[in-house]
DNA sequence: CACATGACTATCC
DNA sequence: TGGATAGCCATGT
């Protein structure tokens, strides 16, 4: 296995544009598998590079970050995505996209 | 090879 | 609208 799912998750996620958030079922679709996204949440949660993957950037359908286990200061984290251009809707929220 | 686990999503009530 | 349940997929043991 050279190139596993999780693997083009890691490239997918590290291809995220700065100021910018991916679902983890976009990212499940980008990678081949729209129901994987469990599948991209669990490639993502053994991340072996969480310097190098902007896992924060990574969030849920409803918005929700995940950063809560990654990298451990989710409040640092939101600050630091704030800064990218991302906003959010709460301390947990992004906003994905303007569907009212 | 089979079972168990997990950072999800969609559907139902 | 919100909580609970079922379904799907990959990884690790």
């Amino acid at each position: 296995m050279k190139n596993s799912f999780k693997l083009q998750v890691y490239e997918l996620v590290k291809k995220i544009p700065k100021g910018k958030v991916m679902t983890y079922g976009q990212i499940a679709v980008l990678a081949g598998k729209p129901k994987a996204a469990r599948a991209v949440g669990n490639a993502l949660h053994k991340n072996p590079d969480p310097k190098k993957i902007p896992c924060q950037r990574v969030v849920n359908q409803q918005g929700r970050v995940a950063f809560h286990f990654a990298q451990g200061g989710e409040e640092k984290q939101r600050e630091l995505l704030l800064k990218e251009g991302v906003k959010f809707k709460d301390k947990l929220h992004v906003i994905l996209k303007s569907n009212v």
